[in-house]
DNA sequence: AATGGTCGAGACGCTACCGTTCCATTCATA
DNA sequence: TATGAATGGAACGGTAGCGTCTCGACCATT
């Protein structure tokens, strides 16, 4: 499958540094079979991620705010834990800061995620276990921030044993983006 | 200055793509004056990298644990909102996680700053603001891991104005490490 | 069996960078 | 001022990927 081989090509060497030639020899396919099919790596890509990104939905709510903040931190695990998702995802930001060619691609990942969030946010306000001035941008970089730099910046390939530790502390932060203001 | 040069074609293509041709001809060198210095673009980067290190030195106690994580994090925020700066660690990272050539670089750079984290939590526990039986891991991570993704991930330019808003949920995470285990 | 489209494979000229080598110029020191 | 080391700059042959194009093999439909 061209997908598949593209993000291995992706994973490996990093966006910039596809080589499709490469990509259709690892597909067992002629370059011909992808310059017939898309204008450029750009849409190639779009087209690959978005094959994928269907994959990700699906928000169920649970019981309570630590309920849903384990669900979504876990889901997080599984993606950061994909060997393939965690270099390309690392690669897009890193590609991002020095070029605007992906922005569109990784905004539009995030903002889905975000989506998610704000929904878990919302239902907790309307459970009363947040107020409803949190600052909601600020809320979600501490949902996910430290589990990401963990997993991603340093390397750690945290597992589900881990998963509590994160869920208690990043309830308690976030209860406190209502305090003080 | 070659390595001024160095970053900046660093920050601008990504470390695999630094080509040592553009990186002399932006210093208005020659190729021979690098490659007379140093074997390899691995040693090149190295050196490069422990010359701007030392600037990042010098962590002040402060007087409670908030103003530590205040400095603190004012210090990341300058270093994120550098334009080379923050390209090249957002490439290191996505670098490390698919080739460990530039894996002990990026870890004592990261090293480094993890040991002002350590002794500042020890101040803080020495103070009792903190229990003593606490997670250094994971409170450091709490402690950038939010701004990090702020900034990085999302590519906010997070001013001074906005920092006050972190250290408080910050505070609030970190000392929430103790509580529940 | 004949036909038309898709496929893989590879050749094409082109550009970029590699790491080395050479040379004429510059610069600092004696 | 004379001398020797270091420098900027250019050329070298080699590799790699670009995007286009052609071709024979294969397969499905008629």
């Amino acid at each position: 499958m061209l997908f598949r081989a593209l993000f291995e090509e992706w994973a490996e060497n990093g966006y910039t540094r596809i080589s499709l030639e490469n990509v259709a020899t690892r597909a067992g396919a002629g370059k011909a079979a992808i310059y017939r099919r898309w204008p450029s790596k750009l849409e190639f890509a779009c087209d690959a991620i978005q094959n994928v990104e269907v994959m990700w939905s699906g928000f169920i709510q649970q019981e309570t705010f630590k309920d849903d903040i384990r669900a979504y931190l876990r889901a997080t695990i599984t993606v950061l834990r994909h060997p393939l998702a965690r270099r390309v995802i690392a690669d897009m930001v890193a590609e991002r800061l020095r070029s605007s060619e992906l922005s569109p691609l990784l905004d539009r990942i995030v903002s889905v995620r975000r989506q998610f969030g704000y929904r878990m946010l919302d239902c907790a306000i309307a459970r009363n276990e947040l107020c409803a001035d949190l600052d909601r941008e600020l809320a979600l970089d501490f949902l996910i921030g430290p589990l990401y730099m963990s997993m991603i910046n340093r390397g750690n390939s945290t597992t589900l044993a881990d998963l509590e530790k994160h869920v208690a502390v990043v309830e308690a932060g976030i209860k406190a983006c209502c305090i003080d203001r």
